[in-house]
DNA sequence: CGCCGCCTTGACCACCATCAAGTGGAGTGG
DNA sequence: CCACTCCACTTGATGGTGGTCAAGGCGGCG
């Protein structure tokens, strides 16, 4: 199976063998971190940029109150601070939600990417673009959706992002996240978040358990939430069963 | 007065007058639009890059229940699209809140910046790396605040983002908002929105009327909604009156 | 075995949406 | 100059979504 860095840069400009191994290259040799533990902190000026290769981490600030408010979702392959080289010093922090994989990349890797290999500069261009297009989407989500599609939304969106980058099937991946996160996500509460998942339960949409997400009916889920994918911006779906209901006998 | 575009640029790179003569070359020649006009909608894949000289624009997208979320204030000196040609199609629409001057820059231009001037390059950089970032606080701001202290918040940086392109006194701003313009920004209901600003007005903070905010304490203000400016990422402020209390009588 | 983290459910209440009615200023036309 | 209209703002009444508090269940692990 293709790392899933390179499948996901693969949407955003063609790339050439040469490109992939050199890609291939930087990701070698990840560290291991545990599960809730800081990458990164606000205020931090760090030289390498890091690079989630396996696991779940989260952007998120804490506000006075108390409440952690989560602001994106990184899913193997998504690029923690890109932007802190230009910005000066972080202003959020991120931290793993599990267990992961993660390799730091030093300056001098950036510029000889940027430099050598405009296909890759393009796609990283692309791909920060793609953040920013996912984070105007979760606000129309926090702004405008109630609870229940909130989290149908969400799930939508991470089942994309998870076949992208080769994790999971076409009704079902991974998703090791505690309720609790999901409410720092979306803006609710621990207890609401469990009702509304309820819901969707009872809906036969979706079924979370255990750190696994299973989708029983994606049409209607999509329909139900009104997801568009258009703002993810892929080229092509490699496993998009627009058309096929799957369908899963529940655990 | 300076161009608010460069003024702006200034806190993104250090920029020699050849870099300002040929910003300033840029932004001649605006053409006029009337407010609530669509600058680029939903789909659309345009060649030019469209750049807000003055008045007040928004990105925003339209939810099935009819409800329009705005996921972004545009002011003068802010990019509308530089994103769409990397990204192929726009997935939002961008509209003018009050009436504007704004330029089309054609990609010719572009690529002569990014290969001419490095500077100013990077400066483009920044400032689509704090665009991102604004969108992220304001996903804090959705998720975690109570109605008045989004609104409270929302004033602090417009009143900040308006110092920078050098709009507005210390104590005061010309914003052409509606009630309603403010509603879908935030996700509330005009109503609520309508209550909120009674309250901030009578708890002495800013008064909002006829498309003026007038801050009455700016210090009070920031504290009572948490606003921290490093977000925004801003070099020094020209005229951030941090320890003077400004004080307006009111109308 | 007993603790701990996480999930689940009930009761209650607050924030905020919706509906409805009315005010007031700006522009228009008689 | 005065209706008339339109648009934005304002305020009251009512109800629902979702927050908070509280208690209990369940599985994993030392």
């Amino acid at each position: 199976m293709q790392a899933p860095f390179i499948a996901k840069l693969e949407h955003g400009a063609s790339l050439t063998d040469d490109d992939r191994s050199r890609l291939a290259q930087i990701i070698r040799d990840p560290r291991p971190v545990r599960r809730g533990e800081d990458l990164i902190s606000e205020g931090d000026a760090p030289e390498d940029v890091q690079l989630i290769v396996d696991g779940l981490a989260c952007r998120y600030k804490v506000l006075r109150s108390g409440r952690r408010q989560v602001m994106a979702l990184l899913l193997p392959g998504d690029f923690c601070d890109f932007q802190v080289a230009i910005l000066g010093a972080m202003d959020h922090s991120i931290a793993t939600i599990s267990a992961c994989r993660v390799v730091a990349i030093p300056p001098s890797v950036i510029e000889d990417l940027s430099r050598n290999y405009p296909n890759v500069t393009r796609a990283l261009w692309w791909a920060s673009l793609v953040d920013e297009a996912v984070l105007r989407e979760w606000l129309v989500t926090m702004g405008g959706r109630p609870a229940d599609q909130r989290l149908a939304h969400l799930f939508c969106e991470l089942h994309l992002r998870m076949q992208v980058v080769g994790r999971g099937t076409a009704s079902s991946f991974d998703l090791p996240v505690t309720q609790e996160d999901l409410a720092d996500t979306m803006g609710l509460s621990v207890v609401h978040v469990n009702r509304s998942l309820k819901r969707l339960r009872e809906m036969r949409l979706i079924i979370f358990a255990r750190g696994k997400l299973t989708i029983i009916n994606l049409e209607e889920l999509r329909r139900f939430c009104g997801f568009n994918p258009n703002y993810l911006h892929l080229r092509k779906m490699p496993e998009d069963h627009r058309h096929r209901t799957s369908f899963t006998a529940s655990a």
